[in-house]
DNA sequence: ATTTCTACCGAGAACGTTACCGGCAACGCA
DNA sequence: TGCGTTGCCGGTAACGTTCTCGGTAGAAAT
């Protein structure tokens, strides 16, 4: 990398101080029109373009978020693609890190972040992890820091994310209108919130229909396509097994279908499926897949919209949360009665 | 945020000069053994971190990898999450910028990133992008620079991709094995080099069978599912249609089918089918869809290794170039004949 | 006793930029 | 003539780190 232009050159070239040049090339105050032409037309020549790191180093600004991510999947891809697209019109540039779903990366990479100095982070925590000590230590140090989507409650931070538990309950009471009576879940990992909230909305949707909550069928498993085959096939080896299943994400959706296929059960007449994300996938396999959409790059879009308030707001923001309302999008695998 | 404690916080606790304190955390010369271990102790007891910035305004080295990329659907998430595993490895972080196709947003994020000083660039260019300039200014500054899937010849450069023109030859030399006579191709933008590779793999092959090339059998189109389907419809309503389409992605192989399924042909029977990537996709639908695979995360892994190599290496990069040969997978959609 | 090492440490500059302050003309006004 | 205002500019320190050089004390060698 050759040696780039500074404002010392053009200082020297013009037989000026840095400190009127950098004047000038800012429009402050304190200059002659002509000096300042002059200066802005010499650095343009010159190709001159700033050094952010000098910059940075002044006024602790580095102009950076840092972007956690357990994977870089459908729904995930889409919030970042949301986050970037809004701290990019903010002038901001964004560090992706991908935890790859493995508590130790998650710790690395915050650490890593923290070093480069971005102006703070946002967050979404991996499905490994239980502890949450190297997030409370950013915040003691007063980083800026947003969760989104795998968002911990017991964080205090402005946090965007899905109404989990809506979902979970338009799932639920969608099957039940179909007529299904024993409806299991493939719920996600135990220590994911996101999981949690949408198995309550499964259940609260039981209760209110006074129906039982059979703790056989709900099952935790990773969000895996090949764990959700196999945790499927126990459910249908059930001797009372049930009649639809409600599985937490597309991926689990699938597995669940590849099980469903092989045991020669046909949906929806033999077994409704309702799955999580509305990934296009859902829509193209046969018979095509109920999900529920979850608006993933507006979440992101959001999830920057906050970060950037937070940057510039004095007052208190760890209560703000930005909720989300899904939608359900119905589709031929749990569709047994025509809709009205 | 907080101030961060410094060196030289360290060296006034410690009656130290911040010289002493600097080279005894960097275990260099000069430092008596016990004076070391205290300013350690005090360093890790203050929860002391080095300030990269400061770092990187005295060695010009900044530790980033600037990553563009058009988006990150399937292929290049995976890609990108090859190029992070490296790249973390060698204790580089990426900074991850998404053109979404777009020129604009592609010049923006190049210049930007440039600004942020990082280390080089890790490139592959947008759908749109016909001209160069940025990237070869970018050149004339000495920016390190790799290039990975979407590659452009023109550029002098270190670059890692697939061998399209491979993978034109596997799909269609596959297709005319099973039997097919007029193979249509949907080749993608014809600014793209990737698009032009796989097609001349096709006309090649073509041609060893020595089988006209029909032009009106090559279809350009952008690497979208409606436009794919739109093609593909136009395709299917002429007197002497096609009786197979090679498609260039997976999602115009997408798009391809719903056509073929509306218009009523069956597949493998009556019309075949191959994609390109292998996206799980393509064994989820009915039928499941040939395509090809190309080893996505290990282009990614090995541009991030040429580009480490490239920042440590004297000698001129400019000529080599890692090409990943692809593998194609033979699924329903065109398989009509039993292999052996 | 003087010189020559060696081990250790500190002072100061540098990286590129901005913030802060002070100075010097020229001008207006009494 | 003197005094305060402006308008314009330069000098210096600072951000946190490392690098280069020079210096001092004690030990070893002459």
């Amino acid at each position: 990398m050759e040696r780039q232009t500074t404002i010392k050159d053009i200082a020297i070239a013009l037989h000026l101080s840095t400190s009127t040049v950098s004047r000038a090339l800012r429009d402050a105050v304190d200059v002659k029109q002509e000096t300042r032409i002059a200066v802005k037309e010499l650095a343009e020549e010159l190709g001159y373009q700033p050094n952010r790191l000098a910059l940075s180093l002044q006024n602790k600004h580095t102009f950076c978020i840092g972007v956690i991510t357990p994977n870089l999947d459908y729904v995930l891809a889409k919030m970042v693609a949301g986050i970037d697209e809004v701290a990019s019109e903010a002038g901001y540039t964004v560090m992706v890190c991908q935890s790859d779903e493995s508590f130790g990366r998650e710790l690395v990479n915050t650490k890593r972040l923290q070093e480069s100095l971005v102006d703070g982070m946002i967050y979404s925590v991996s499905s490994e992890t239980k502890f949450f000590e190297h997030i409370k230590k950013m915040q003691s140090k007063k980083i800026p820091l947003v969760m989104f989507d795998r968002i911990v409650e017991g964080i205090k931070a402005p946090k965007v994310g899905t109404d989990n538990k809506e979902g979970g309950m338009l799932a639920t009471r969608h099957l039940l209108q179909q007529g299904y009576k024993r409806i299991a879940i493939l719920a996600g990992p135990e220590n994911l919130e996101i999981s949690n909230e949408r198995m309550a909305g499964y259940m609260q949707v039981l209760k209110q229909n006074k129906i039982r909550v059979d703790k056989d069928l709900i099952i935790h498993c990773d969000f895996n396509q090949d764990f959700a085959y196999e945790a499927t096939k126990e459910l249908l080896a059930m001797k009372k097994r049930p009649d639809a299943i409600f599985t937490i994400s597309d991926r689990m959706a699938i597995g669940a279908m590849l099980a469903i296929k092989e045991k020669g059960l046909r949906m929806p007449q033999d077994i409704g499926l309702v799955g999580f994300n509305n990934e296009p996938i859902t829509n193209l396999v046969t018979p095509a897949i109920t999900s529920v959409e979850m608006f993933a790059k507006d979440i992101g879009r959001a999830a920057a919209k906050l970060f950037i308030e937070l940057l510039h707001s004095e007052d208190d923001m760890s209560e703000s949360k930005v909720v989300i309302k899904p939608r359900l999008v119905a589709r031929a695998s749990s569709l047994r009665i025509p809709e009205p």
